[in-house]
This record gives structure tokens, C-alpha cells and sequence, in this order.
DNA sequence: CGACTCAGCTAATATCGTTAGCCATAGAGC
DNA sequence: GCTCTATGGCTAACGATATTAGCTGAGTCG
């Protein structure tokens, strides 16, 4: 029995490429091995269990999408950077399904999510939010992005209006919410 | 062997139960039939199947949902009447996280999906919004409350600011998203 | 060259969904 | 009240999946 060459990082990244094939909730061990050439239990020399497997998954896409946003949104302030950080947003999570999904469920520490939280909380600075409103407002924000893009790839928009505008009207929407968000309350 | 006088509405209701209990997607058939004091096979004679089940579970849900939103919102018009259907959204979602994942996995046609929509576009036409316009607009505040209410009941808002305060701020930001929206783009 | 580590394997178990076929009960018709 | 039938609930069985317990051979390090 020739050696795979396995490691963690290995079967979670496939494991991943197979959440965003298959989608989230249809990732299985049996699909990881098949994809390996590997039988089942040999997985379990590198991860503990499939919980253990989704939570990897969980950790490097949120840091994958920490650095789309981040990226996306460097030198730019206002509403280009809201735009930006919108489009970049949506663009991850339709590219990349299951590995979206897998940020949604967090573990108890993940850096990648903090570190998305700085990116938003330096864009919602450039429209005088801090505190606590900023606190509000970048939960409002993320509902909307993640919202719409749960939704958008989980085919859950019926009616024939183009996505893709409805997408533009959302940004612009959010940066009027955003440009008069209500204050002192 | 005395009979246990299921239905599939019986059925179907007590799995939405266990929806909301243990979460949607840890629903089994075998919990289902413990909860009814039944074997697992004798299911099958009231529901295909569990996907079957699941999508019973969805129509059944989006009435309810429709319902709540319709009654929320009856009489009322303009911000009052945002404030009430967010309200009543969450309020839902809230109190039955596996129904309202439920309401998310949509047959093809579902009756409470379109009866939902007609309260909406109700409330957006007292923003003079119509057309593509109100297809936008629906689907920006279906996105963020479908969010919000997301992240809230899988504990995705980490930091120890109220949730109550952000959602108020959510649904203020609506009512300026909306009283703003964006025209003839 | 020998011993040790460990990656991948087979075997086995528990849980689930699903199907096939049995049998007794509830209710219809007389 | 009696019979007959439709059917609700059952047991038995299978396939898929996750998980654990050992085995064995392949690299590696002295």
C-alpha cells in the first residue's frame, strides 16, 4: 500500500473543494476518501471526526474571506469601499458555496472572523460610525450581505428579475442606510 | 398492537417540534418516531420519505409565517408597519428556529411563499415603490431580515452588545433604506 | 542493518433511511 | 352483532455513514 501523502491541510482542502461541489451539508467522509484514493478510516489519522473536519474547513474559509474583503477594500473609504466590500462579499460566496457556508458556523475562536470585523469597522469609520453604532450597523450589514447571498445560492429568489440588479439596488440601498444611519438613540 | 392515530398532519407537526427543538438539520425519522411511541417504519405509511417530511414541514411553516406577517401588519401602513412585519419576522424566526430554517428550503410551489410576498410588496407600495423597484427593495429586506434572524438563532453575533438594541437599529436603517431607496437606476 | 513510528488498511459496531412483506385492528356493509 | 376488507403498525433486512480497534507494511533514524 503506497503512501497518499496526507495531512490535515490536505483533506481539508479537499474536503472543502467538495462542500462547494456537493454543498455544505452533503460533505461526508466517503466523498473525502473517494477523492483521495483513500479508504474512510485512513482519514481519521488526520482529523478527529467529521465535526472536527467541518470546523478546520470553517476556520480557513473564514480567513480566506477575511482577505477577499480586506483585499478588496485597501485604499478605498465611503461608498466605493461599501460597494467593494459588498461585491467581493457576494463574489466569495458564490464562488466558493460550502466554504461560505462553513463560515457561518463558527468555532469558539476564529480569527479570520475578527479579522473581517476590523475590515468592516474600518469602512462604517468613514461614515463617523463607532461604538456602539458601529456595533449595530456592521450587524446590519452583514444580515443583508449574508442574507442575500444564502439566499441567492440556495435559489431561494423565484421570480425572473435579474439578480444581478437586485444586487446593485441592495449596495446602493445599504449605503443610503448607511450614509443616514439613525443616530443617538 | 393498538393503533396510534397518526396523520401526516400529526406527523408533520410533531416533527416541526423536533425541528425547533434539536435544530432542522439534526431532524430524524427516528426521533420523530420515539416522540409518537412508534417504530420508524410505520412512518412511511403517512410520509414518502424524510425529504418528503422536510418539505411538508416547509409549506405548512411558510403559511404560518405568511399568517403572522399578514396579521402583523394589518391596518397599518408606512414605517409603523416595516417595524411591525421586521417584528413579527423575527419574532418567528425566533421562537421557531426549525420551522423558519424550514421556510427556507422552498418546493417548487409553496403557497406561503407567495401569500408572504403580497404583504410585502403591500408595505413597500406605501413607499410609492412598485414594479422592478419593489422586486429590489423586497428582496434587500427579505436579505436582511433573513440575516439577522439567521445569525441570531445560530449565535453568530458574538460580541456582548444587546441584540434587541442592534435589531431596533437594523429596522430604524431599514425604514431610511426604504424611505431613500434609490431610484431610476 | 535494525528498530521504531505511523499511515493506511481490514474488521466490526452503531445509527439512519428505506423497502418488503406480515398481521391484527378499525370501521364499513349486511 | 357478524364478517370482510382496507390499512396502520410491526419485524426483518439492506445500504450508507461515522467511528473505533487492532494489524501491517513503509519510511526513517540510530
Amino acid at each position: 500500500m503506497p503512501r497518499a501523502g496526507l495531512t490535515p491541510a490536505v483533506v481539508i482542502e479537499t474536503a472543502a473543494r467538495i462542500a462547494d461541489r456537493d454543498g455544505w451539508d452533503q460533505l461526508t467522509l466517503a466523498a473525502v476518501a473517494e477523492q483521495l484514493g483513500v479508504r474512510v478510516p485512513s482519514l481519521y489519522k488526520h482529523v478527529e471526526s467529521l465535526d472536527a473536519l467541518r470546523r478546520g474547513i470553517s476556520v480557513v474559509s473564514a480567513g480566506d474571506l477575511a482577505d477577499a474583503l480586506a483585499e478588496a477594500t485597501v485604499g478605498v473609504a465611503g461608498d466605493e469601499a461599501v460597494t467593494r466590500l459588498c461585491g467581493a462579499y457576494r463574489a466569495y460566496a458564490l464562488a466558493h458555496p460550502g466554504r461560505y457556508a462553513a463560515t457561518q458556523h463558527p468555532g469558539s475562536d476564529n480569527p479570520g472572523a475578527a479579522r473581517t470585523l476590523a475590515v468592516v469597522d474600518a469602512v462604517l469609520a468613514g461614515y463617523g460610525l463607532t461604538g456602539d453604532e458601529a456595533v449595530d450597523a456592521a450587524r446590519a450589514l452583514r444580515s443583508a450581505l449574508h442574507g442575500f447571498t444564502t439566499l441567492e445560492s440556495s435559489g431561494g429568489f423565484g421570480i425572473p428579475r435579474s439578480i444581478d440588479r437586485s444586487f446593485a439596488g441592495l449596495v446602493d440601498g445599504l449605503v443610503v442606510m448607511l450614509s443616514g444611519w439613525p443616530r443617538g438613540r
